[in-house]
DNA sequence: GTGTAACCGAGACGGTACGTCGAGTCTTTCC
DNA sequence: GGAAAGACTCGACGTACCGTCTCGGTTACAC
């Protein structure tokens, strides 16, 4: 039911130009150097053709560095099932961190900083960065309380918040280290196990209040 | 031995009616309202007289709106001792997910994004956001530790960073809302006894790998 | 073949308002009182669209209170020919010091003092204030050579230089009093005979050394 | 009948500390370099001690740069009697270049361009650069009356003022060039004798209307 | 074909804030 | 009260981006 398309299409060459200069300004001075004008300048493009496509900088952005979810391919792809929860989750950070890495921990920080001030970007920044997260601790999670891995009072998407906001965190405050194989191991036996010695009596698992 | 101060000494008159005006335009446009020329304006001083106090605007808000560190207080100050490490995190995460909504959940934001983008900013932030939530939960963790509730293998330090990242990613990304001390009580429960059903035979607490 | 016009044009509206301005802020306060700012504000107009017509603040002055030359006419233009240098002296004087107070003294005092620090300014100056005056003592003296009025050896270029530096060093430094027309017959007549009486012997005019 | 001077006298020593400053700063960046805040650092001095001594930029560039008068020595001291009104003239105009040159070109044009703006220092401007130069010329008109070679209807002054007038105007606007010695023999070859031919008639000299 | 509508480069435009600078004045402490 | 130091008010500077707009001109589809 779109309207049929009238008038010139646009150039999906230009897309190419202007994500291109938009890498090249990343890279050049980091997110700071990259300003709407400056890349219109370097994709040798008028402001209106960039505002057009990428209303806000942002936007234009997460798409020159963000991988995109590639279109039909199931959200679980590529998770592997190592057989516990713990195991999983380690495998999933161990991903995300890498692919951060890819991205470069400078330049996620001057995105979300640029999204952070208002609503809207921080929802399209929740879409893109804490989502994609969220649903592939929580695709773990749930497959561990068929499993029956799980506590029945534990909720997936606890464990999910909680495993993701680590992550997060580390990423855009604490700043990652070398060492993220290992923290990975780690947060997932907490999260899996708990940091308490197993209480002799039937304490150590009381009803949620 | 601090050398004589000499010339004329800076009114701290005027640190209060800059903090005031700070604060105004915080209550009235949010973050973003806050420019350093409407601060001096409004506050009746001239920009040098800011600028010479606090040379970054995340600096004047943190001082405007961030409770201050008493100076000769112990750190360790009203934390509560319940008794359990669960309990104890419970109060921590509820005292400040209070101390957060106080502030305000978009003016904290507005800052974060201020600062992501600078180095030096993004220290200052540790230091005043994220180092303080670190200390209360590792001093919790270490009085568990002392009191034979924690297991030998968990740094306190792991705890704090997933306690911390926790809210703090709740706060900045997710949003936190109405039901926050029920999520305080959650996420004490999981750090303290994990997620999973303790396991039959002896492997719900391997040797960290 | 210019080369087409790209882009927006500029708004022709826009230089009369800014000019309009520009003499509002004279009349109101002389030339201290026009700052690039307040008559970008007077004018309800952007600095920068200020700025990228009239880059200094004396060029501005210029356009907008110096008479343009009108494109098409002759240089020569209004200039009288009262049959003898003296007449001709006198009348430029009395024209150009009435166009002077047109404008004002102190805002040409203004003007040129704003001018001097700088060379690229004065040679602006030059072309605008100084060498319309020596262009018409140029004109009457080359006229008078044609008529044989004139000392065969004396350089209109001289005679030029000597009275416009005499009219210009009493606008700018000494003053000019009511009794202008007086001043401008007496200088005509000493620039042509001269303020000796004619020798006896034949040593009035020596050869140039 | 001076008032006792009470406290502390000051100091002569900063007096030459602070015009050494005023110096460097003009050699190594000319007028515009010279700030009273730049000297004042420069000269480890308060800045209410120079503001007590110099309260205005161009009054400390005078101090430093102009050839002060020496006290108590005549005003037409060193200036020549050639025997001719012509001869004296010349050697004005090359003596009070020369001195110009020393000074530098620069640093004069800054200077009056400091002080056009207001009145106060317009006058002390011509106490300092354009009385002089009046005086000296005006000794020399008086002289050659005196010995009979003006005319009767040319009023010193008149003379004091186009000579002066020719000599300041070159300085400031036109740019004086390597042969100013030639250009002091023209000038006072022209204003002795005139430009024009000597008429048959009685005409060349009509009363003054 | 010939509208008509959207695209495109270029750059003008109003606006707002930036951070710096200099002028003078004021306020300390020290001498 | 002179002096050094430096805080202070004031106001302009010139730059940078933002996001919108107005040009001349170019495609492409629809009639």
């Amino acid at each position: 039911m779109e309207v049929s398309a009238r008038g010139r299409p646009r150039s999906s060459d230009l897309d190419q130009r202007i994500l291109a200069a938009a890498r090249d300004a990343l890279a050049a001075g980091g997110y700071e150097a990259l300003s709407m004008e400056a890349v219109a300048r370097a994709a040798g493009v008028g402001k209106q053709t960039l505002y057009r496509r990428w209303p806000r900088r942002p936007l234009l952005v997460m798409d020159a560095v963000l991988p995109g979810v590639p279109p039909g391919v199931s959200p679980g792809r590529g998770q592997p099932d190592t057989g516990s929860l713990a195991g999983d989750l380690a495998a999933i950070v161990a991903e995300q961190t890498r692919a951060d890495q890819a991205v470069g921990q400078r330049l996620l920080r001057g995105l979300v900083a640029d999204c952070l001030g208002q609503e809207d970007l921080t929802e399209v920044l929740r879409a893109r960065l804490l989502r994609p997260r969220l649903r592939a601790v929580g695709v773990a999670a749930e497959r561990a309380a068929r499993r029956g891995e799980l506590a029945a009072d534990v909720p997936p998407a606890l464990v999910a918040e909680v495993v993701a906001g680590a992550m997060l965190s580390r990423l855009l405050l604490l700043g990652t280290r070398p060492d993220e194989l290992a923290f990975g191991r780690r947060l997932a036996r907490l999260v899996a196990h708990g940091v308490c010695l197993p209480a002799s009596n039937g304490a150590a698992r009381p009803p949620d209040g």
